[in-house]
RNA sequence: GCGAGAGUGGCGGAAUGGCAGACGCGCCGGAUUUAGGAUCCGGUGGGCAACCGUGAGGGUUCAAGUCCCUCCUCUCGCACCA
């Protein structure tokens, strides 16, 4: 009778497995449902917020299944990457060997955990015949001008010996690894893949997500890929022949254009100096700035800086000469690494061109001021009318954008244009772990793709160990070598890998058809499961991984292979697992056993103060291990308390109490049912038309409408979780001669086998264990989701709530049909609220039906 | 600075503009037990009460946690992007 988890989740684990009933065949014999969350790295062991959105997933995957449909649900392992590259050179391990480990225990792990996967497509990105067709996407890529190479200025870390992403430098300019190490800039050649070709269309398919994906990621999209609308406008140069190309998002300006600034790095900068005799000021001043880190030249309290390279050119508006400064706040990267400086409406212009006594120009007048160059503090960057603008003032600013900017097209000093903060995608990686780049460098011909019969390039299985650091496959020398594709001639092969990106933006489509040889993806399966119907995973993907993806699936698309445009159509982006945690004044971060009863160090003594919960993180030591909780407590627990403690969204606070707790309902449920299942498999499936039964079917189907509405509607797991709660509870109340009678214990027979449905895809073990018990030779996770009888859940009489003036004085019982003649009645003539509206004159009433009167009285 | 989200009992959290605090944790009491644990049952926002209570202040409404305005705090994202 005692619920022991150990004892019934292996079994049903294996039941499923041998009844294969989460295999999803090729063939579609319902509508499909592709539910996904996203693939984990081959860390070691699993954490616990793999256990959040496994649950999360697994959840939906079993409820749709029980919905009809044939539910694709797929894993498999992100398994290239610089740990098992890290763990090799530290442990003396191969990172194949290492990552296969840890597969293979990780594995075991979600089997223990019971998520329905078909296993069968199972594949891990660091075989072969997976990143074989990478290598073939990557040669079409070049085939199409997707893929380039390009000689870049790159975040170096020394420690890792490679380029990092942007988003792989922190914010203090250390990286993101060894975070005591500064990262420095490099010049390198590098291959990149031109996702800005993709930029407008990334934008423009939000449309298609909207409503699907949570508001927040789309938004932090839009700002990843950051449009702006504007013009290019040449301004020529003053001395000799030429201009200088500028960008910007406010043309209605350009006549209080007073000066320019260009970015240090912009080779015109030195041009100028040298042409003009002051190479020796401006040199210092580019080398000044080039020193200065990320964080000094971005930090908030930076100067504006600048210094005059001696060059002029000519504002193309007014025919005036203005100089060209270099400003340490100007971006090369941006734009033509050129601004036009309107200092009268750019705050960043106007405390340049205070400091350095440059004359400031008001062209925009706001509404009912008179701005003063003279007196001005600060910029207007707002709008306003155009003044001191030749033939366009008079012009409101919205209009004189595009009137300037039309008239400079006419004259071909400029253009209409549309910049994006999106760079191209630096896919290049010098490490070992990641999927070879599948081209030669050939003395002769240059860079030489490898042919697609040869491929794949297989990555050297000895790895040199002597290199400490670096890129291992540069010493890879039998490796390397290889004849060139196009002369012969002894050539060499690329040492760079992919960005493990790479992988991870088409995984999702391989689920799909994992063991195809003939090709990477087949359009037909494509067009028959893809898109992938829910996307589940955490926010920290949501500009890199999710734009990354988006971008590799349009291209497949266009290559004829990915149907539609979009690969997710609805994304869940779960919190994160937060734990309280602990700190010691003088030992830092402490494990809780580290702690003893009266809150003390046990190493020093000193109280330790209890901190606010963060992210668990081993530095952190606030972690809980998965497999300890399983041991423990059961898979089941473990989901239920995932599931319950917060709605998916938001952050998860654990709590060994609440743990305990999702322990305690499971083994009240378990209770119940052992303790009745003769009762329930003895009762007969009718039942008489009793006050009783009509009270026990109306919480039973008034449950099923909740809980199916919770998990299908609003994904509101925890709500449908205490629905269920509250219906155990109410089972428990039920009498011994309840379930003995052969009336009402028929309804009893249906609340419990319903009751089991709805658990079954919270905690398939549990459902499948006492589904068994009453007498069922079926799994239930292979039945139908049953439908809410809407008539037994109807209620018959009502409580309507009586306000006066806003405060509620009484509560009518009324029937379910009553109307608001006869609720007024009844409302008026109650004497409590007769005591408060006794000598008041009644103004108004309201009647919302079947749930509150209210009478307005003065 | 800009953008997004959030702020509700001791705690996690519920509430299509319609009874604030469902459900769970914790706590209190009872039953059972030699005892403890486990289990089952009941109670539990504050206040003796009228009443007061959803970060603060205003507003709309018969009615506001929910809608509008101002502000505060926290979390996340972006951040000299021209």
């Amino acid at each position: 009778m005692k619920y022991r988890p150990r004892d019934i989740e292996g079994k049903w684990q294996k039941a499923w497995e041998e009844a294969g009933v989460f295999r999803c065949p090729d063939a579609l014999s319902a509508p499909k449902y592709y539910c996904l969350e996203m693939f984990p790295y081959p860390s070691g062991r699993i954490h616990m917020g793999h256990v959040r959105v496994y649950t999360i997933g697994d959840l939906l995957a079993r409820f749709k299944r029980m919905r009809g449909y044939q539910v694709l649900h797929p894993i498999g392992w992100d398994a290239f990457g610089l740990p098992a590259e890290n763990a090799a050179f530290r442990h003396g391990t191969h990172p194949a060997k290492w990552t296969w480990e840890n597969i293979g225990f990780m594995r075991e792990q979600l089997k223990q955990m019971g998520i329905s996967y078909d296993w069968e497509r199972e594949f891990s990105t660091c075989s072969p015949e997976y990143y074989r067709w990478e290598q073939l996407f990557f040669l079409w890529m070049l085939e199409d001008g997707i893929a380039y190479r390009k000689r870049a200025t790159l975040n170096w870390c020394d420690e890792c010996q490679t380029v990092l992403a942007n988003e792989q430098v922190n914010r203090d300019g250390t990286c993101f690894i060894h975070d005591q190490t500064q990262v420095t800039q490099r010049e390198l050649d590098q291959w990149f893949v031109a996702i800005t070709k993709y930029a407008e269309e990334l934008l423009a398919g939000h449309g298609e997500l909207a409503g699907g994906w949570p508001e927040n990621i789309l938004e932090m999209q839009r700002n990843w890929i950051g449009r702006s609308e504007g013009a290019e406008i040449r301004f020529p140069l003053a001395e000799g022949a030429g201009d200088i190309t500028v960008f910007t998002t406010r043309p209605d300006t350009l006549f209080g254009a007073t000066f320019m600034s260009m970015a240090p790095e912009h080779p015109m900068v030195m041009e100028f100096a040298r042409k003009s005799g002051r190479e020796v000021e401006v040199r210092e001043f580019v080398d000044r700035v080039a020193r200065q880190d990320r964080v000094e030249r971005t930090g908030e309290d930076m100067a504006r800086e600048g210094i005059f390279t001696g060059g002029h050119c000519v504002n193309p508006a007014t025919g005036e000469k203005i100089p060209v400064y270099a400003a340490n706040f100007v971006l090369y990267e941006y734009g033509t690494g050129a601004v036009m400086a309107v200092p009268a409406h750019d705050q960043r212009d106007f405390e340049f061109a205070r400091r350095y006594g440059l004359p400031v120009v008001v062209v925009v007048q706001p509404e009912g001021e008179a701005l003063d160059p003279e007196t001005m503090t600060a910029a207007h960057e707002g709008a306003g009318r155009l003044v001191r603008s030749g033939e366009f003032s008079g012009l409101d600013s919205g209009d004189g954008k595009v009137a300037i900017t039309r008239h400079l097209e006419g004259k071909g000093q400029g253009r209409g244009t549309v910049r994006y903060r999106l760079r191209d995608w630096g896919v290049s990686r010098q490490r070992y772990w990641g999927c070879p780049i599948p081209v030669i460098h050939c003395e002769a011909c240059g860079v030489v793709p490898v042919p697609a019969k040869d491929l794949p390039v297989v990555l050297p299985e000895d790895l040199p160990y002597t290199r400490e650091r670096g890129n291992p496959l540069a010493g890879a020398e039998g490796w390397l070598r290889v004849p060139c594709p196009s002369c012969g001639k002894p050539a060499r092969r690329e040492t760079d890998t992919f960005d493990t990106f790479f992988e991870s933006s088409w995984y999702f489509l391989r689920y799909i058809d994992p063991k195809n040889d003939r090709a990477p993806l087949d359009p037909e399966k494509m067009r028959r499961f893809a898109p992938v119907d829910q996307y589940v995973g955490g926010v920290e993907h949501a500009c890199m991984h999710l734009i990354y993806a988006r971008f590799f699936h349009r291209y497949l698309r266009d290559k004829g292979l990915a149907p539609g445009n979009e690969p997710f159509l609805r994304l869940l982006s779960q919190g994160m697992v937060c734990m309280q945690t602990l700190e010691c004044p003088k030992h830092g971060w402490r494990y809780p056993e580290e702690v003893d009863e009266s809150g003390a160090c046990r190493q020093c003594g000193e109280t330790v103060s209890v901190g606010r919960s963060m992210k668990m993180s081993k530095s952190k030591r606030n972690v809980v291990e998965p497999s300890a909780l399983i041991e423990r407590y059961g898979a089941d627990t473990a989901r239920i308390f995932s599931l319950f403690a917060a709605p998916p969204e938001k952050d998860l606070d654990w709590s060994e109490q609440g743990v305990e707790g999702a322990f305690r309902f499971l083994g009240r449920v378990y209770r119940l049912v052992a303790l009745r299942a003769g009762a329930v498999s003895a009762a007969p499936r009718q039942w008489d038309g009793s006050e009783e039964v009509r009270r026990i079917r109306q919480v039973t189907h008034r449950t099923l409408r909740k809980v199916t509405g919770d998990v299908e509607e609003r994904f509101h797991f925890n709500t449908a979780i205490s629905a269920v709660m509250e219906m155990v509870n109410f089972l428990y109340l039920v009498d011994d001669a309840a379930w003995g009678a052969p009336a009402t214990a028929g309804a009893l027979r249906e609340a419990v086998e319903l009751l089991l449905h709805m658990l079954s895809p919270f905690a398939p073990h549990v459902a499948e264990e006492l589904w068994q018990r009453v007498g069922n030779a079926d799994l239930i996770c292979t039945r139908r989701w049953p439908e809410a009888d809407v008539a037994a859940a109807r209620e018959d009489t009502v409580e309507v709530v009586v306000q006066v003036n806003g405060k509620v004085r009484t509560r009518l019982t009324v029937a379910a049909g009553a109307g608001e003649d006869e609720i007024r009645v009844l409302a008026t003539s109650d004497p409590r609220v007769l005591e408060h509206t006794a000598g008041k004159e009644i103004r108004k009433t309201v009647y919302v039906p079947g749930k509150l009167f209210s009478i307005v009285a003065a």
